[in-house]
DNA sequence: CCAGTTTCTGGGAGCGCTCTCGCGGAATCT
DNA sequence: AGATTCCGCGAGAGCGCTCCCAGAAACTGG
């Protein structure tokens, strides 16, 4: 297509736009300027003669050509679906986020994200569209999801976060849910705490499910009854303040709440009917994110790592491309149990 | 290069990856295939004939090639150069950011961000090295700023958002600051208020610097004096009540704050006096962001669009990169000055 | 000093797509 | 009925790059 004017070139003013023009302004083969370029080994003479070229014509490759010959583009997908407004409240998201930018940033590969704006279908459709990327990283928190199986089922590494797929070929970034509120109930049961509610996360995710199967876990080992003792919530403040009233209705010495959000709604629920915290009602969250530390009292909350955990994905996912064999890679994070006031009013402020 | 594997087929299970297959499998020249893809007229029988084998293979066009061979990618890049943290925690760069992906999203667009977690001069490396982007959108704050030169003297096609470039090549949605301060400033005088105080954006920025030029604009119209009453702010809540407090030793009878933020935390500044708002301050902010309206008492401000700003912003490089001729475009969005109880405390509430 | 290496370089064949060109046959005109 | 237009289609030349291959050049050792 020379009918096209090149995107860069008005006219011959610029005149190095292609690995061919450099190569006849410096005397080489394109072969040779292909493996300055790419810092292959090549004559310290006529690399610096094509390097002097490169930089004076301010020449850029194209990226498209790039791919296209080579396979890969050095861009992967971050495929986050949840509401934006959620996604932009929710410091659990935008931690993640976070996490995962910085990485790839820090290894110079090019993003594009899907901020889950649109229906699953429609973001599945798009993204493999986008046939030149990499791989993806996909959040997956829904226990059901069609566009963590579609992406699966095609040809595009894929990375998951928060669900251990049981698929062998599925490459994940996790952590063990179970384990961790099966710590923290057992912590609470540990502070001699006996009718100890838990306030659910959304049915339907791995982390709502899990979650409260780690809080049955160790009640039932602990020869407590649960019965009236698990309400639900879906993860939101709001929704911890009713669970809460709810609990103190049925009488509660302690509440394990599914994130920190739900507990800080708890918290105020609690607060409100005149009970301290942890005197009378012990509470723990889980997730950890910043304003855990600075409630009053601190919470007592699973430190997950959320941050890391897109850290985490980004590198499992570029270590997946750099490997030929593509064999799966599963990360299952380490959580800890931060124990802070709102379960152990004695223990110094952090 | 058929010596690395094609990317999505394993051995030979899904035949058709490219067009030439599709014509073999379909009875047709790869050109009428091509033509069925995009949409071009072809026979309603060849076009179901090939429709038909484009459904059974699951064909997706490698996108790659077509940018190569088009020129074009269907991919804008986003650059919005604010910490992270900033970025998601004012609603001002997520309701922009949302605007410019709902847009784009619309139109199928894939995009690219650029969140300004590194330096001015690798964002603008890393973006130009994309050289597959169609263009890009940059918010520009700064009155100076390396990043958007860069993007100015390159060939990408550039829409800036928030400051009116002088360049007579540049592209740019915008509001008139000036004026939209000058009407606030007049609706404070028009309230019978004489020692009107102004707390200013950051300097250096284009809304800081134009809606102080503003401000002074209509305190000189109406014969008052400004010295003393003009006191740095940085957009956020806490200069809002540093600044606040400043003013309130000097006297005031109303606040202009540059932004909501830290017109809340003037508000706040001003109750912990135990002062009146409006009765013994009227207060004014800018931009018109969803918590203004729920302040107590709620904020009379500037509505700015935001949201709108982006989807202009992204409905402008669309059209610039249809546009052949690739004329400029330049968006300046109307505001409007909302009137709230912070300045006229006998209005009823909206 | 020549055969056997090793290193470096250029040639050239693609990667999968778009888009112009021109041909043949159907539709339209005179 | 013949001349003219129109339309649909196939052929084929790129887009700018990567990477295999083989030849040339520079070493090595006997």
């Amino acid at each position: 297509m020379a009918r096209r004017a090149p995107k860069a070139s008005d006219g011959e003013s610029g005149p190095a736009r292609t690995l061919d023009d450099l190569a006849a302004l410096s005397g080489v083969s394109r072969a040779t300027v292909s493996r300055v370029i790419n810092g292959r080994r090549v004559s310290t003479l006529l690399r610096e003669r094509v390097l002097r070229v490169v930089e004076e014509t301010r020449y850029r490759p194209n990226a498209a050509a790039r791919t296209l010959a080579s396979g890969r583009s050095g861009v992967v997908g971050v495929v986050m679906h949840v509401d934006p407004h959620q996604l932009f409240q929710d410091p659990y998201f935008s931690q993640m986020l976070q996490g995962i930018t910085d990485y790839l940033a820090g290894q110079r590969a090019g993003m594009m994200f899907w901020l889950g704006n649109r229906t699953k279908e429609e973001i599945l459709d798009h993204v493999l569209g986008m046939s030149f990327l990499d791989g993806v990283i996909i959040s997956a928190h829904a226990l059901e999801d069609p566009t963590v199986d579609g992406l699966l089922a095609s040809s595009m590494p894929t990375v998951l976060i928060g669900h251990r797929r049981s698929d062998a070929s599925a490459n994940y970034v996790d952590i063990d849910n179970v384990q961790a509120a099966d710590d923290t109930t057992t912590h609470l049961i540990s502070l001699g705490r006996v009718r100890i509610g838990h306030i659910t996360g959304s049915r339907g995710t791995v982390a709502g499910e899990d979650r409260v199967a780690g809080y049955r876990q160790a009640m039932r080992r602990a020869g407590l009854r649960v019965d009236g003792l698990i309400v639900d919530g879906n993860f939101t403040r709001e929704s911890g303040v009713d669970a809460a009233e709810k609990l103190l209705d049925v009488g509660v010495d302690a509440i394990f709440s599914a994130n920190d959000a739900s507990a800080s709604g708890a918290l105020e629920a609690i607060r409100a009917r005149g009970l301290r915290v942890p005197e009378d009602v012990a509470l723990a969250g889980f997730d950890d994110l910043e304003f855990a530390a600075h409630l009053d009292p601190p919470l007592t909350t699973v430190r997950a790592g959320v941050r890391q955990q897109g850290v985490e994905a980004a590198r499992s996912l570029l270590q997946l491309l750099g490997d030929v064999g593509r064999s799966p890679r599963r990360v299952l994070l380490p959580t800890e149990l931060v124990i802070r006031h709102s379960s152990v009013g004695g223990v110094p402020r952090e």
